[in-house]
DNA sequence: TTTACGCATGTTATCGGTATCATCAAAGAA
DNA sequence: TTCTTTGATGATACCGATAACATGCGTAAA
């Protein structure tokens, strides 16, 4: 669809025009907005007076251009819909926005082509830095990135080789640590639900977790105990069903991922399966769901917020001085143990 | 705290080195990329292998001061951290990045003043369109939009008057549609749980709403019916105990927002109150979990995700064809009756 | 054959700021 | 008093593209 788009409306009043009323150049207006101590205190007034009489809004695409200089980090979820990435969000977006950053937000689809596009797109708006959920790459992703020396922060999980930095928990970790409470506890036949493994590292090292924690347990992992569901609290309820009705004798099941465990809960209440006297539920992700959950439900805290904050800093931080290192910041995650275990 | 920011990356490839390559000016480097019917096959040909030998990427920057025209949409929301916005960013990104535009987020905190910073932060960032959530804007915000005429939609309530466009749902007749459905049913002491109402025109018009509701059915609006709570599971929790112990006799609740209900649902279960037996619990938005829960919950369906898209798609079309008249567009709500009622 | 017109391409100015260097006055040093 | 230094301000070029106009060529019309 080709669109006639007209020029951007108002702001017809330039630095010129401030110049003009205030009786001094427009270099002398740009450095009393922009360093106010460079610039007597008298001109600092007149700038002042003229900037709120013409009603001057400094044009930020004019200053990036002349400037070589962006303010904008680009941040790539694999979904917008997943409140999950909420938090995530917030802290990114609380950091940019003290610093007088600002953020531009565009979806995956879970796809890793779809992530190319996404970049490319950011680095033609030439964003100063990027945040990325992922951390597989199409190879023309991995191009783009290098060609352009821009920092960038992976966030979905705590890959071993960054491209530039990577902020977050090691997703194989926490489901290890999950399974291996979970053998301790004395479940023999812990059952594993996963989000799509297509294209994505998270769910793939989290099933590597399991296969660990079981293997470190001395279980078996019969395949019948893995179930691959998408998103969503009617996925748990149905997983269930589905892993009950092939494993008779299932007495735990994790959850790697979503609100699933919050269906599977309401699932058993409905099936009357005492939990976890008859079947152990447990969770990934901390939605405060959880809870409140009757039982509240074991799982990992994710520091989502935190990842948020601190991955923004770290742009922040290679902005101002470009570290050669790859740089990783693990930000742990946490067993919350609760009655579903 | 101050930072010194170093200039951006590699990209430091302009259309003059591609046009140098390519044997050709500026001029047609560019039409070759944007007019592709204007430039004779030959040279599209020799400039698009010119493109991609020296890794040419455009200059969006340059490219929007240029033209005065800008391909980012700015989107306010009062928090990015609550997930009923998901769905909302997730259609006006799909339909933005369909156009190649860029979507900016920012969250206002629940503020006017902070919705107002937000603006001005965009304005300067020249955005080619806003869409809003509030309806109630400080007068510096109006002050700003009416300067600069750029399309602007608000989203969050079907404002009777908007600054130029709206597309939403009246949340004035989703509460009294609920209240009189509730009443119709025949409940005679009937909760009313609402979110924060300072700054928030959409928690006004719900209680408005409830009320008018209230008064049509000939019941009584006491005080103590009416709740002032903040978002969570926790306090739809609460809410029940403090709604149940000020009022013994209280026969439904109706929550305002959030996953309110959910929470109430949980503690019905933990006080053996049946629902709807003994307490009857309606809720606005639907969450996916509230058809899940046991019993599943009565509530208003808001169409978030076409919101997102329609709005965006009205950003869009005032852009090509700038409209003089507000428009308002009516995404009408829905009532989903379950088990809870 | 001549005039005109259309199409493909190039030239120049410009968008609205900022970097850089030049300028100049006042203050301090010799 | 004269030279140097320092701090405040201005002039100019430039960031990388596009708009608007100019050019030159080929073909159709007169």
């Amino acid at each position: 669809m080709d669109r006639q788009e007209v020029p951007l409306g108002g702001a017809r009043v330039s630095i010129q025009d401030v110049a003009r009323h205030a009786g001094v150049s427009a270099m002398t207006v740009s450095r009393a907005l922009r360093q106010p101590e460079k610039v007597s205190e008298s001109l600092r007034q007149r700038v002042a007076e003229a900037v709120d009489r013409v009603g001057y809004l400094p044009n930020g695409i004019a200053a990036s251009l002349s400037s070589s200089r962006s303010n904008v980090v680009g941040l790539i979820l694999p979904s917008l819909r997943n409140s999950l990435f909420a938090d995530t969000i917030q802290g990114i977006s609380d950091v940019l926005h003290r610093t007088g950053h600002h953020l531009m937000i565009a979806d995956s689809g879970y796809s890793l082509a779809g992530e190319e596009e996404a970049i490319r797109a950011f680095l033609h708006q030439r964003v100063c830095g990027l945040i990325l959920h992922n951390t597989w790459h199409t190879e023309g992703a991995r191009r783009l990135i290098a060609q352009i020396r821009v920092p960038v922060v992976e966030i979905g999980d705590l890959t071993p080789e960054p491209i530039d930095a990577t902020v977050s928990y090691s997703n194989f970790e926490a489901a290890r640590a999950m399974t291996l409470l979970l053998a301790r506890r004395g479940y023999r036949q812990i059952g594993f639900v996963t989000l799509p493994l297509a294209d994505n590292a998270r769910s793939v090292e989290r099933r590597r977790g399991y296969l660990a924690g079981l293997a470190e347990s001395g279980l078996d992992a019969a395949p019948s105990l893995i179930l691959e569901m998408p998103g969503g609290v009617g996925s748990g309820a149905e997983a269930i069903g589905r892993l009950h009705a092939a494993n008779p004798d299932i007495d735990a099941v994790f959850f790697a991922g979503d609100v699933l465990a919050v269906g599977a809960i309401l699932e058993c209440q409905r099936r009357n399966l005492a939990v976890p006297g008859r079947i152990a539920i447990a969770s990934f992700d901390d939605v405060d769901l959880l809870s409140y959950a009757n039982p509240p439900v074991t799982t990992v805290r994710i520091p989502r917020y935190d990842i948020g904050q601190r991955s923004a800093e770290v742009v922040l931080d290679r902005l101002s001085m470009p570290a050669p290192t790859p740089a990783r910041l693990d930000l742990a995650f946490q067993i919350i143990e609760r009655g579903s275990t």
